[in-house]
DNA sequence: CAGGACATGTAACAGGTTACATGATTAT
DNA sequence: ATAATCATGTAACCTGTTACATGTCCTG
């Protein structure tokens, strides 16, 4: 039900074809909205159906055409009733929680590898956050409007990913075995 | 894929009925991989069929009879080898960052709103795991062992609960318009 | 000439949500 | 009486994932 606003906010930012967005969604609003390319082109489709964007072919030179999406004014409607709506709190899970509660009944040394693997991805994702964040947000006192809550948003990405590093490398600690442990 | 992995650590922890389960995962093992009742059912059926878990029906006085389920030794085959395997990242999906993102195409003071909520829930949500904390584990340091992994994850909880309402109160001071710019 | 980027999709399936259905017992 | 708790499900629907399909142009 969010992936059609997720949609809406991304075209208000930018008019753009499908797979621009799609490629959007690898990156930018996806780092708060994951979506694959044919679940973009299949809600485009039925968005365009609503009436909520409108396209248009666009040729190009060298390139194949491209149907550039933009926000119809019911799209605007719709948008702006969805944000001033209430949203209900996602649903969480985490396989990996569920791994280290589990970890009892199996390798627990191969889960504790595991962890290790998602504190490196976590750690990549929070280092381009913090890159962003030097490079586009470098004077945040001065934000307002968009860019600000672009901001914001980021921040609670960053926010995110230091959580998500600083816990795994307390279980990590917790479960490593200590050398004393070893005798 | 995960919720069958779920239900065997569950199960692993402690046999039940369908009913039982799923009221497990409307709190405890549900604080980090949530399922309806239905799900539940339904999946238990497929996991039953799978061989994964049998299950002995108990009479009760004055209540229905249950179904309880336990792990059989195929379901604790399966569980290792889930544990040994790795879990790929979770896409994310938070509707109040697209939301916050796209504030300015609608009411920023709805959107705000709805910041608080989120906020009250989520510090509710950690008041919880603090009972917890404080009641179930009130010694960190002599735990090991299965008691250590429950630990670890909620100090997870904590943590991303923590962290999501100090990401609201940031939120919150930046997007409340200050005095100063009211005039 | 092979591989990757550009561009748009379809089809089948798996996973999750919402609504409905049934029936007993216990507490208010 | 009525609602809540116990207990187990079915059916319809929506969302998301995986795999497949097609064709052009540009770069190495």
């Amino acid at each position: 039900m969010a992936l059609e606003q997720a949609i809406l906010v991304a075209l208000s930012e930018r008019a753009s074809a499908g797979y621009d967005l799609a490629r959007r969604f690898d990156k930018s609003i996806g780092f708060f909205w994951s979506a694959s390319h044919q679940q973009v082109y299949r809600v485009l489709t039925r968005m365009e159906q609503a009436r909520w964007v409108t396209s248009a072919v666009v040729a190009q030179e060298g390139r194949p055409d491209k149907k550039v999406y933009q926000v119809s004014e019911d799209g605007q409607d719709e948008l702006r009733r969805w944000l001033s709506e209430p949203t209900d709190p996602e649903p969480i899970r985490s396989a990996l929680a569920v791994k280290i509660r589990g970890a009892a009944y199996g390798d627990a040394g191969a889960v504790l590898l595991d962890v290790h693997r998602h504190r490196d991805q976590h750690a990549t994702r929070l280092d381009i956050y913090l890159e962003i964040e030097k490079r586009d947000f470098a004077d945040p006192a001065r934000l307002s409007g968009h860019e600000l809550h672009q901001y914001l948003v980021l921040r609670g990405g960053i926010s995110f990913e230091r959580g998500f590093v600083s816990w795994c490398d307390e279980v990590i600690a917790a479960l490593h075995v200590p050398a004393s442990k070893v005798t």
